[in-house]
RNA sequence: AGGCGCUUAGCUCAGUCGGUAGAGCAUCACCUUCACACGGUGGGGGUCAGCGGUUCGAGUCCGCUAGCGCCUACCA
């Protein structure tokens, strides 16, 4: 081989070359095989809005990480593809863009405006997939979709009118959720509450006939013009007299019933009297049913007031009509007072605007018989949650579901496929109808269109080819994982849950993981105004993917995750690592891959039996985590063994004999196979999380793979596990550590030398002693190991995982600072003994604690007085 | 208002089945040693939010209090 590493890791030079090399190959395609395990999984779709930010980021690393691990667990591994066309979002953007030229779509035209938003979708869905492609995503392209792909079109017609014929898509009149701004219905979810400081007015409504003034507390005073009633409680003494009569609307002048109505009015809040306003407020718009009360609109679709209102304030908007009927209310007299008020403003989730109530005509899904099996499907474990504790909040949600408006009165999504006649018949079917079946009669299409979210429900299926029967929904639907924000979990999550039960009587997915937020290090969401955001493509561009993507799954346990520059320099520096210790490593390797032959582990080493038995180790946490979706624990586990592990000790403990300073070709040889064979694994192990790296150097190792990506993922093999190897190594590292810590200390420096006398408590572990004192002498810097003789009087003495050592200097002073921290060293293990000894002696610790435990404190009290016993010495 | 969650080192967080607390970053001291100064070695730093209970033993289980966050609903 002798292909050797840049003296550098730059990632710029060699990510993009290797995910092309990737795609090119097919790696990302799986085949089309029922015979064969699959694993499958499908993208949360981003919106075609723009470029994809963080948080993209993370969950699209947390997929790939999941994918890749399955891939190269023998898995025919399909991770699905695609873009969301995000109704409103995106025609929000394309609005703003062409306010720019001052253009407006109603000057534009509908036909018009949907193709410009075409043009805005290609560039930025090839954008999208770029910025994916930048992360290492390991998608398979070829099946890319797109919310409003033809197929995907038809799978939502389809869904449509299924619904519809069942009887649980209906048309009704009803108040809704509208944004004036946007011109359109909006679903319950989609309205998001802002605590706001406003103000409650008091406002006297003189009764007709009489010299009383009943007094009504509003937030929103501009309603008024459109009240029909006012309400009181039916027990009320206070006002029970007053019920049938009327009251004199001020500035309308309107006379309105004063009706009882004990649901709406609560007797004990404010004055105990409520405006009622139909058309403008939902509580109301059901007392007025109630009470007979007609409907009046005065405010219109675009926040403006309507003639109803008044000659005086049609056409002013909702808020100047609030200053103006303020005004008026003052001068006549009748407006009692004006408090400060802590309340919530409903308000479009993606526009900010006030949401308006409005009654109007629009298109629901009746909810409850698709949420009963939804809810079921949950409890009954069908589908797991993780963290489970979302599992709470997904039942609370499901429990108080109400209807879905599905309706939007907008330009950009799928037009419902209802047909109107002049004649006013209503037919729902697939395709366009000649005319009207009913009568003949001409027809045109309903303008509405449908919730981005409806389709979105269909995207497990709907991508591979539902309704039709496809040999891709045959392989890989239902799928295994979902992974994607808590945030969508009742937007997306559960509405996929519904709509894979219904329509192909399997739930689409039987894991959902849900990660958290990205905030700032600061643990502030991120966003534009406060300018804490972070580019995912500068971050690659800066320290390259892996070194983003080793940061987002280190950080990702399921609950938000404080991402800062310096987290992500921190790991970089671990890419760093990887990269030279790989260096080093191909400095030394001698074989390929292929050639290497199994390792002989009758003839090992006990220190590659030690390091063996630690990669295997890891290797089973790694996989244990990832079953869990841990990303922190199992990248944890995957740097500490690397650098900690492998790094500092493994080959720092392989360099006297890879570098000839000890033992003979024999061992090299061996060295240089088990240093081969960890550095492979571990490059294995890393690479659903380092994709890039990892491969650009297992590349030059010569495996007989064409890539480590579809090379076989590491599994726990019981023969590498070495608790004896594991004790032993683990006690020359912490004498090692101990002869180090005494010369810093002490005041020495590294270049001083120093002898130490080591003692087996057995032959065997003398000879161990003996073989390796090599490594004690390279790594802890003395000029002698003696094994188990007589340390001069004076030498310091201690007693290190069970092992009597002493440390024998040259003349010097032992400072203060050496003899207090020997005292304090002293007085923590005497505390610690005492109260193991008053443990021992507690006759109700000994017969309850499990015998392990007992045992456990016998052992650590005879450590503790063999410790102190020596540690005194030195004083 | 209801529900869920959080409070552990200066910062950000782990902590499984209850057995006297860990990591990364930051910090301090020393070291330009033959893969790496994006490095090495060593050190310092915690009343586990507070109170009470269960237990031989509580960061861990139970209850209460305080503070913070999120979700759902919304009172004019």
């Amino acid at each position: 081989m002798k292909e050797e590493l840049s003296t550098r890791y730059e990632p710029s030079t060699f990510e993009q070359r290797l995910y092309a090399f990737w795609e090119r190959e097919g790696f990302f395609t799986p085949v089309v095989d029922r015979g064969r395990p699959k694993f499958s999984i499908v993208i949360p779709p981003p919106n075609v809005t723009g470029r994809l930010h963080i948080g993209h980021a993370l969950v699209n690393t947390l997929q790939d990480i999941i994918v890749r691990w399955k891939r190269m667990c023998g898995f025919n591994t399909l991770w699905l593809p695609g873009t969301d066309h995000a109704g409103i979002a995106t025609q929000m953007v394309v609005e703003r863009e062409l306010a720019k030229q001052g253009i407006s779509r109603f000057e534009l035209g509908r036909e018009k405006f949907v193709e410009r938003i075409w043009e805005w979708k290609e560039q930025h869905s090839t954008e999208i997939k770029d910025q994916l492609t930048r992360l290492g995503a390991s998608a398979d392209w070829t099946r890319e979709r797109f919310t409003l792909d033809e197929g995907l079109s038809r799978a939502v017609r389809y869904v449509f009118v299924k619904l519809y014929e069942d009887g649980l898509i209906y048309r009704d009149l009803a108040m809704v959720n509208w944004c004036p701004r946007c011109r359109t219905a909006i679903s319950d979810i989609e309205v998001e509450f802002r605590e706001r400081n406003g103000k409650l007015y008091h406002i006297d409504y003189p009764v007709e006939g009489s010299d009383r003034r009943l007094t009504v507390a509003t937030t929103r005073p501009e309603t008024m013009l459109g009240d029909t009633g006012v309400a009181v409680h039916p027990d009320d003494e206070r006002y029970q007299d007053l019920i049938g009569k009327h009251a004199l609307l001020p500035i309308a002048n309107r006379r309105i019933p004063i009706v009882a109505d004990p649901i709406l009015v609560d007797r004990e809040f404010g004055t105990g009297v409520v405006k009622v306003t139909p058309s403008h407020d939902k509580n109301d718009y059901e007392a007025g049913m109630r009470n007979n009360l007609p409907q009046l609109q005065v405010i219109a679709e675009d926040g403006r007031m309507t003639e109803a209102a008044g000659a005086e304030f049609a056409g002013l908007d909702r808020f100047d009509a609030r200053r103006k009927v303020v005004a008026m209310l003052h001068e006549q007299g009748v407006l009692v007072k004006i408090d400060d008020h802590l309340h919530n403003v409903g308000v479009h989730g993606k526009c900010d605007t006030d949401i308006e109530p409005m009654i109007s005509r629009q298109w629901f899904v009746k909810i409850e018989p698709l949420a009963t099996p939804a809810i079921e499907a949950v409890r009954s474990g069908a589908i797991r949650i993780t963290p489970q504790s979302w599992e709470a909040t997904y039942f609370n949600w499901m429990e108080n579901i109400h209807d879905w408006t599905i309706s939007r009165q907008l330009w950009w999504g799928h037009r419902i496929p209802a047909f109107h006649c002049a004649n006013g018949h209503m037919t729902v079917s697939m395709d366009e109808p000649p005319s009207c079946p009913q009568c003949g009669a001409p027809v045109t299409q309903e303008t509405d269109v449908l919730d981005t979210w409806f389709s979105s429900a269909l995207w497990p299926f709907s991508t591979m080819g539902w309704p039709d029967e496809t040999p891709d929904l045959d392989v890989f639907y239902p799928t295994d994982t979902l992974i994607t924000g808590f945030d969508i979990l009742f937007f997306w999550v559960a509405r996929m849950i519904m709509m894979g039960l219904r329509f192909t009587g399997k739930a689409p997915f039987t894991q959902v993981f849900l990660n958290g937020l990205v905030r700032d290090e600061q643990g502030q969401k991120m966003s534009k105004t406060k300018g804490n955001v972070i580019d995912p493509l500068d971050v690659v561009n800066e320290v390259g993917a892996d070194a983003l993507r080793f940061t987002l799954a280190v950080s990702a346990s399921g609950r938000d995750i404080p991402l800062g520059k310096s987290r992500i320099q921190g790991y970089s520096a671990f890419v760093n690592k990887i990269w030279n210790a790989s260096r080093f490593a191909m400095m030394h390797i001698d074989k390929e891959l292929k050639d290497a032959g199994p390792i002989e582990r009758d003839g090992l080493r006990t220190v590659e039996r030690w390091i063996l038995s630690r990669l295997d180790a890891t290797t089973r946490e790694v996989n244990k985590q990832l079953s869990a979706f841990r990303f922190d624990e199992a990248s944890n586990a995957l740097y500490h063994f690397f650098w900690h592990e492998f790094c500092d000790w493994y080959i720092e403990m392989a360099k006297p004999v890879l570098l000839g300073r000890h033992g003979g070709d024999a061992d090299r040889a061996l060295a240089r196979r088990v240093l081969l064979e960890v550095l492979d694994r571990s490059l294995r192990l890393l690479h659903p999380f380092m994709p890039f790296v990892t491969d650009e150097i297992w590349l030059k190792l010569g495996g007989v793979e064409p890539s480590v990506m579809i090379a076989p993922y590491p599994i726990g093999e019981e023969v590498l596990e070495d608790p004896d190897a594991e004790r032993l190594v683990s006690a020359v590292k912490a004498m090692i550590t101990a002869v180090r810590n005494l010369r810093a200390e002490r005041g020495f420096t590294p270049k001083d030398r120093f002898k130490l006398y080591v003692s087996g408590n057995t032959d065997r572990e003398s000879n161990f002693f003996r073989e390796y004192a090599y490594l004690l002498i390279e790594l802890a810097r003395l000029t002698e190991v003696v094994v188990g003789g007589e340390p001069a009087a004076g030498a310091h003495q201690d007693v290190i995982e069970g092992f009597h050592i002493a440390v024998e200097f040259p003349e010097k002073v032992i400072s203060q600072e050496q003899i207090e921290r020997t005292r304090r060293e002293i007085e923590k293990s005497e505390k610690e003994l005492a109260s193991l000894d008053a443990k021992l002696m507690n006759e109700q610790f000994v017969r309850n604690a499990p015998a392990q435990i007992v045992q456990n404190a016998q052992t650590r009290q005879a450590e503790l007085r063999a410790r102190l016993e020596k540690l005194k010495q030195n004083q």
